[in-house]
Parts: C-alpha cells; sequence; structure tokens
DNA sequence: ATACATACC
DNA sequence: TACTGGTATGTAT
C-alpha cells in the first residue's frame, strides 16, 4: 500500500535509487526528504547515470509488457484461466502443512556484534561498512533512512552523526559458529542462509520435544557479571573464552524437579536464573532464541511456518527480537497471503515488483486474481513461483546446501586504465580465485571475466574449456586472453575500468562422472534385497533423481564391475552382493548395536513411504519427498561414527576431517561433497603426468604481455602453434591482434596448453599403469575395476597387490572424439612413475580415521 | 554456451 | 572522493 507510492510517483524519479523502506525499522520516516537527499546526493554521478539507463530498460520491459497485455485476447485469457486453474488444483493438492519450518535471523547483525563489543555505539546512530558502501546498520541509524546497501557517503549526508565501523567478519564468523551450533541442536540439517540467518525444520525436534523432561528445556541465564560491560574489544579471531560459563546450561542430569528458580524480575535478573520453557513450536522457538541472546548477547528474531517462503516472511514480522507464527492451517495461510505485499517474498525483487505493479499488482491477493494473465505475460518458472506464493505454498524440506557452482573473486578499485596494471590486476586475481578453489579441491571448465568500467557498464566474458583447470596459471591462461580481447576490442580507446572479477564454474565432478555413480546406496543396502519390490524401485527412482540433481557420491565409491553392476540394476540378488555390501555389513557387526539401529532406523523410515506418481515430475511433492530420500541416502554413506555423533538431540557439533583414500592426507572437510571432489581430483591429479612446467616467472609473463599489445606485432609460428589450442573464438581474437613471439613462448611456459591435443596419458593410480586413453568416462572404469580387484585381494588376505593389466583400449575414447589421432600406441600399456603421485599403496597403520578403509575391515 | 539481468545477504 | 562482493538463477540469444 505504501510501498507503491516510491515506485508510481512521477516518471524519470529513479525508483532503483529511492528509498527502500521495505525492511523492518524503516516505519514511519520521512521518505519524501530522505529521497531528496539520496538524489541530490547522487545526482550527475556516473553511477546515477547508469541506475537512470537501468531504469529506462525496466521501463521498456514493462512497456514491451504491456503492449503485450493489451493484445491478449479474452479467449486466450479464459484458456490461460483454465490453465492456471488446472495447476492451482494440482499445487493445492501438493500442499504440506504437516512440517515446522523455522526461519531465524539476527537482529541488525553486524552492528548488534559491533555495539555490544563497544558500548560507546549503543545509543548512537552507527553502521557497519565504509563511506563507500555499508552493509548493514542499527536501528537508531535506520531512523534516519540509513540502511544495508546504501553507500556510507549518503548515509553521513541522511544521518551526520552516523558512525561508521568497518566491518570484522572474522568476529562475525565467530559469532556465527556459536548461534550455528544452537541451531544444530534443533535441527541437525539446518540450512544456513548467510552467517546470520538460517532455515530449520523443527518437525523432529518438537516430536522429540514432547517427551522431554522439564530439565531438557530449562536454560539458565547468563550471569549478570559476564554480560555487556566485560567484553571489550578482544583479540580479532578470539571467541568466546568462557563460553561453557556463558552458555545456558541444558540440565540433563540434574533432576526432573529441578527447580524454576526464575526470579519475579524476569529472565535477566541475576545469576542463578533458569527459565523453562514449553513445548509447543513457540516456546521452542523463544528457548532457541534465548540461548542465542545468552550465549551471544544478540538477539534473533523467527518465523514459524509450515513452510521457507512463509517461514522468511514470518521472521521480519517481529523484528526485531520478535517471532511470529502462522498456524499451519491453510485457513490462516491463505489468509495471512492475501495481504502480503509481494515485495515481501523472497525471490521477488526491486525489477519485478515494478512489472507486477505496472500490472496492478502490489499484494500477493492480487497475484492470485491476475495469475490467468500472469501465465501469458510471465515465463512459465516465474509465474509457476507467483502461483505458489500467491497459494502461500513454498519448499517444505529444507535442502542441504547444495554443491557450489562456481565461484569467484571481484574487486573494485579507482580507475585503471593501463594494460599492464590490468593484466597484473587480473592474474592477481586469478591467484586468489585458485587459492580458493584449493581449499575445496575444485577444478572448473568455465572462465568468466567480468568488467565495469567507469560508467559502471558491466560486461561478461566467459569460455569454456574441454578440461578442468584450478591453477592461477591456468585460470590466468584463459582470463588473460578474454581480458586481452576486450582490450582490442576497445583499442585504440583504454578500457577505463573500476572492478575485475574471475569466476570459474562448471566444476567437474557433477555432470562428468553420473554415469559412472551409480548409487552407493543400493551397496550399503544390508540384507534388504528383494523384500519388498515397490520399494526397491522407488528407491531406484529416487536415486536416479538424487544423483541427477546433485551428484553427491563419486564413482570411486561405486567401484562395482560393470557386469555387476548392470546385475544389481536390475535388483540386486544375494549372491551378487557387491564388496562393498559385504564389507559394510561386516563393519555392521562390529558395530555398537545402537549406532546400527539407528542407521536401521533411517532407512526403514525410508522405505515406508508411499510411492511417488511417475508423471508428477514437476509436482511439489514428488520433488520433495525425492529430496528428502536423498538426503537420507546421503547420510546412510556417511561412516556411522560421524552419522551418529551429529543427530544427538541436545549435543554439540561434529567437526572431523575426512582421510583421502587416494593421497591419505586428512581432508579438511565432514562435506562429503568436498570430500568426494577432492578424491577426485586426487585421482586425475595423480594420473596426469605433471609434465608441463608448473610455474614459470610469473611476472616476465605479464611484462610480455603488455609489450606484445602495445608495440610489436606480426604473427609468430609459435602463435600460431598456441591458437591452435584455443577455441574458436579466442583464436579469432589472436589471429585478428597478433602478439610478439617472446609474450607467447612466455605463455607456453606458463599456460598449460589443452591436454587433449597434447596427447595426454592418464595412469591409474591403482595399478600404476598407464592408461591409453584420456576419456575420462573409459578411464574411470578402468580404475573401478582396478580398485575392485585391489579390494577384493585385501579381502582375502593378500596384503600386496598383484593387480590384473587391466588396459584401456583407445577405440571409445576416439568414438568420441576425445583421443587426438596420434594417440596410436595400441600395445600394452607401460609402467610409469609418477613421482609426485601419492599412490593409493595401502600402507598399514592408518590411524582411526574415516577411510572408506573402514568398510573393508 | 554466452551474455546480461535480477535477486539475496 | 566515495555506490560492494559472492553466489545462484532467470532470460534472451
Amino acid at each position: 500500500m505504501e510501498n507503491g507510492a516510491s515506485s508510481t510517483k512521477e516518471e524519470g524519479f529513479l525508483s532503483r535509487m529511492a528509498l527502500n523502506d521495505n525492511k523492518a525499522g524503516m516505519e514511519g520516516l520521512d521518505r519524501d526528504k530522505i529521497n531528496k537527499i539520496i538524489m541530490e546526493t547522487s545526482k550527475g554521478s556516473r553511477f546515477y547515470e547508469n541506475e537512470l539507463k537501468k531504469e529506462q530498460q525496466v521501463n521498456q520491459r514493462i512497456e514491451k509488457m504491456m503492449l503485450q497485455k493489451a493484445q491478449i485476447t479474452e479467449q486466450q485469457l479464459k484458456k490461460a484461466q483454465a490453465q492456471v486453474e488446472r495447476v492451482a488444483l494440482e499445487l493445492e493438492r501438493s500442499r504440506d502443512l504437516t512440517r515446522v519450518i523455522v526461519h531465524v535471523d539476527m537482529d541488525a547483525f553486524y552492528a548488534a556484534v559491533e555495539m555490544r563489543d563497544c558500548p560507546e555505539l549503543k545509543d548512537k546512530p552507527m553502521a557497519v561498512g565504509s563511506m563507500s558502501m555499508l552493509s548493514t546498520s542499527n536501528y537508531h541509524a535506520r531512523k534516519f533512512g540509513v540502511r544495508a546497501a546504501m553507500p556510507g557517503f549518503i548515509a553521513k549526508k541522511l544521518c551526520p552523526n552516523l558512525v561508521i565501523v568497518p566491518p570484522n567478519f572474522d568476529k562475525y564468523r565467530a559469532v556465527s559458529d556459536e548461534i550455528r551450533e544452537i541451531f544444530a541442536d534443533y535441527d541437525p540439517h539446518f540450512q544456513p542462509v548467510s552467517l546470520d540467518e538460517a532455515y530449520l525444520d523443527f518437525t523432529d525436534h518438537l516430536e522429540k520435544r514432547q517427551s522431554w523432561p522439564e530439565s531438557c528445556r530449562t536454560h539458565r541465564c547468563r550471569t549478570s557479571s559476564t554480560a555487556t560491560g566485560e567484553r571489550q574489544v578482544e583479540l580479532p579471531q578470539e571467541a568466546v573464552p568462557e563460553v561453557a560459563n556463558l552458555s545456558p546450561v541444558l540440565f540433563e542430569d540434574s533432576p526432573s524437579s529441578s527447580p524454576c528458580l526464575l526470579s519475579p524480575e524476569g529472565v535477566r535478573a541475576s545469576g542463578g536464573a533458569f527459565e523453562v520453557f514449553g513445548t509447543s513450536v513457540e516456546e521452542a522457538v523463544r528457548e532457541m532464541r534465548f540461548r542465542i541472546e545468552q550465549k551471544t548477547t544478540l538477539t534473533a528474531s523467527a518465523g514459524i511456518a509450515p513452510n521457507m517462503m512463509l517461514a522468511k516472511v514470518c521472521s521480519d514480522k517481529n523484528k526485531p527480537n520478535g517471532q511470529y507464527v502462522l498456524p499451519s492451517t491453510r485457513e490462516a495461510v491463505m489468509d495471512f497471503v492475501q495481504a502480503l505485499p509481494v515485495r515481501k517474498v523472497s525471490g521477488i525483487g526491486k525489477v519485478s515488483e515494478k512489472m507486477l505493479n505496472a500490472l496492478g499488482i502490489s499484494s500477493c491477493s492480487h497475484l492470485a486474481q491476475q495469475m490467468a494473465l500472469l501465465s501469458l505475460l510471465f515465463s512459465e518458472t516465474s509465474w509457476h513461483h507467483f502461483m505458489q506464493v500467491s497459494l502461500g505454498l513454498g519448499s517444505t524440506y529444507i535442502p542441504r546446501h547444495e554443491e557450489r557452482k562456481s565461484m569467484s573473486t571481484e574487486r573494485t578499485f579507482k580507475e585503471l586504465s593501463k594494460v599492464e596494471e590490468q593484466l597484473s590486476l587480473c592474474r592477481e586475481l586469478c591467484e586468489d580465485l585458485a587459492e580458493d578453489m584449493k581449499k575445496e579441491d575444485l577444478k572448473g571448465k568455465t572462465v568468466t571475466l567480468k568488467l565495469k568500467n567507469v560508467n559502471f557498464e558491466v560486461k561478461t566474458r566467459a569460455l569454456t574449456l574441454q578440461y578442468a583447470v584450478a591453477t592461477a596459471d591456468e585460470i590466468f591462461a584463459v582470463a588473460k586472453d578474454l581480458l586481452k580481447m576486450e582490450i582490442e576490442n576497445e583499442s585504440p580507446q583504454p578500457l577505463r575500468l573500476r572492478l575485475m572479477g574471475v569466476r570459474i564454474s562448471a566444476f567437474v565432478g557433477l555432470d562428468d562422472k553420473k554415469p559412472l555413480q551409480k548409487s552407493i546406496i543400493g551397496f550399503l543396502q544390508p540384507g534388504k534385497t528383494g523384500s519388498s519390490g515397490p520399494t526397491q524401485e522407488l528407491h531406484q527412482k529416487l536415486e536416479n533423481e538424487h544423483f541427477s540433481t546433485r551428484s553427491v557420491l563419486t564413482w570411486h565409491f561405486a567401484g562395482v564391475p560393470t557386469a555387476q553392476k548392470k546385475q544389481e540394476e536390475g535388483g540386486q540378488t544375494s549372491e551378487q552382493q557387491s564388496f562393498f555390501q559385504r564389507a559394510h555389513a561386516k563393519r555392521l557387526q562390529l558395530q555398537a548395536a545402537k549406532s546400527s539401529a539407528q542407521e536401521e532406523g533411517r532407512r526403514e523410515a525410508a522405505s515406508v513411504i508411499t510411492p511417488i506418481d511417475t508423471d508428477a515430475e514437476n509436482s511439489l511433492e514428488s520433488y520433495a519427498e525425492a529430496n528428502k530420500f536423498s538426503d537420507l541416502s546421503e547420510k546412510d554413506f556417511i561412516p556411522p561414527t560421524e552419522a551418529h555423533a551429529s543427530t544427538s538431540g541436545c549435543g554439540g557439533s561434529v567437526s572431523e576431517s575426512l582421510t583421502c583414500p587416494v593421497c591419505f592426507r586428512q581432508v579438511e572437510t565432514t562435506d562429503l561433497n568436498v570430500f568426494n571432489r577432492h578424491i577426485d581430483q586426487c585421482l586425475s591429479n595423480t594420473c596426469r603426468k605433471p609434465d608441463h612446467s608448473t610455474d614459470s616467472d610469473s611476472e616476465s609473463d605479464l611484462e610480455l604481455e603488455s609489450k606484445g599489445l602495445d608495440k610489436h606485432r606480426g604473427e609468430s609460428e609459435v602463435e600460431k602453434q598456441e591458437a591452435k589450442n584455443y577455441p574458436q573464438e579466442a583464436q579469432r581474437s589472436l589471429k585478428n591482434h597478433s602478439q610478439t613471439d617472446s609474450s607467447i613462448s612466455a605463455d607456453n611456459e606458463t599456460a598449460p596448453q589443452p591436454r587433449n591435443n597434447k596427447g595426454s596419458i592418464l595412469t591409474c593410480p591403482v595399478c600404476q599403469l598407464t592408461q591409453d586413453t584420456n576419456d575420462l568416462t573409459v578411464f574411470n572404469h578402468h580404475v573401478d575395476l582396478c580398485l575392485n580387484q585391489e579390494v577384493l585381494h585385501e579381502l582375502r588376505g593378500q596384503t600386496s597387490s598383484p593387480i590384473n593389466t587391466l588396459s584401456v583400449t583407445k577405440s571409445k575414447a576416439t568414438d568420441r572424439g576425445q583421443l587426438p589421432p596420434r594417440q596410436a600406441s595400441k600395445g600394452k600399456s607401460k609402467r610409469r612413475d609418477s613421482p609426485s603421485s601419492p599412490c593409493p599403496k595401502r600402507s598399514k597403520g592408518l590411524g582411526p580415521h574415516n577411510t572408506i578403509d573402514k568398510f573393508f575391515r
């Protein structure tokens, strides 16, 4: 209602720049005055001009839409209406009101942390960020219109007394860890959205909670002495040393008769006060927020609803330091949604809002009314989303943190126009990115360069390679070409940059190995064979869906010979169990009984659920259900010690490392995706001949690069060679604008060439034999076979590994057009020693780590 | 596959 | 003086 005013006022008024009073703490302030200041401060700037341009683009989009709308006939609308109703009915059937989803959000998080640690700030308007950009502001500052994503210098205009504190992310991360520990007590699989925000599924907790004694629901108030006063500005990375003392205690071992000493003055009274919380959702969430406050001296707000979309909206409702429950009835949900402004919905931003407003839609009730129209004007994904919103539907399943899809780094700076500087910056970015990539053991095939010029115009240029890259040199080899292309396109004008970024995506391990990563679930299921036909089928289906959406397991764990695999697909028989199964079964016997029981319990629960409609691929329900299963399956795979440690009701969190079965190094993660990827890397890394020079003088490379651009022109033999190895687009540029010999020769040292043109040879990490292929699929298959052989040997008690030579012929690979023709040597693969290869000669005396060895003992 | 836009924190 | 940085996803080509 109020919201529309800012965007519909007058044309030419920059709705993009105007104050966004969508957020909490922004009610009842003088918007016109604030907007005036914002405009005056921004007017004429390059930023402003660009915003103007973007605004016009949006306006054109809207015009186009309105034109389209004008051409819609009654009949089309009728038909659309019918379609919409069908979908609505379908969606309605999928409505699930049985879950209790909670969205928790710390109040003004960064600002609150800073205020906590520096009491001087308490009653001042303050914000965290810089003169250029603020990340958040406290509620005092919000009264002036100062808010997140506003540049500090404008904020200062709005509020001259504003104190701007530079961010201290290490501290926020530490606090975030603290609150996440608490989250985990209510939902071990909670999904963090950011440092200060998370979605939790309270359903299971609430069920357990019903039978909890009061003692488990009793929490002590922090002693007043340790509260605000004593907190000084400490060492940056130091969390809270006295956490144990501060944290509210769960009185697990105290008698249930433990007295409630809640003092009359309230929670905050004196040292030894307790508070008892009930068993309802509200109480449980209140308890969680209470514990957060006790532990961190910071407040959180929460929303409770039957799905994520609603929970998110609800958490904003009583912010700060409040919570809001939306009852799990269709009525309550529909009522709630009717009044909901579309802009409040996560996913509907400034632009969508404006477009919807143009159609007279500002609340979700309008959304529902105009659905037929929307279905004709928006893409299917868009209007389906609108439809769900209008029905108050959202995800009832909180997905596990998905696999990362890209990684990037970018930097804004003062105008940068010199080619050498641009290139050296580019290299720097690549180095930073490579470092980050290394931390997560990632390799990606697509490199994207992002440029923003001084007029704030953004450009991206991407190149997808046939092989994955990870090192700074590899990334830079691509990025610099992309950059040079842009430089040359602009020439003779220089690129006047204000930002540069490098992103890498298309990680390997996602699409590549999917075909081979059959279900580990099946292998690990002991004695479930043939028990129930439908269930089996269901599992298969779920697994398929699971693996097609996110790959969790890699082929290393699915190391089953092909013939055997086929049998299992058709329906596994007990005598055809994989060694994984047998090994795992054996291991299970040695497990503590309770562990096994728990694991089993999970599977049992999973197999009871009703099968899913075959044609319901698009149905939310099936999607959600499938994911539930996937989730379980994933956990099934976790070595039992881990899996159970994290499930304890009141317990703490587990943070362990896993040991790579290839290199036997500790991988500092409990994320199986990361772990599996590490193994992928490990295997493919060690298999590749480390032929290219690992590093050459990067500086000289840069110097030569820029020289080449500026001065000497002329095609060289070396360059042609290089060009051959790059995809056409890059070639074009390289040909059109040639460089010097020197720059090129430097390139050759620094930048690794695509291996498929150089006849790469892969070495099996198990048998150490060179495989005459570079088709990873073929090669993986070989390793599968090899691994199996080795493991089977060991299971039979043979310590050495007299492994048969399993060679992969190149025929298969050439079929796929991935082998260069000259890779002829058809003979037996020959042994090769790769010194850098920490090859998996299984050494004994492995510590009690979480290796897959566990399965084999 | 690439480019650009939108969205979220 | 000064308008972010990281990730995901949608839209268009």
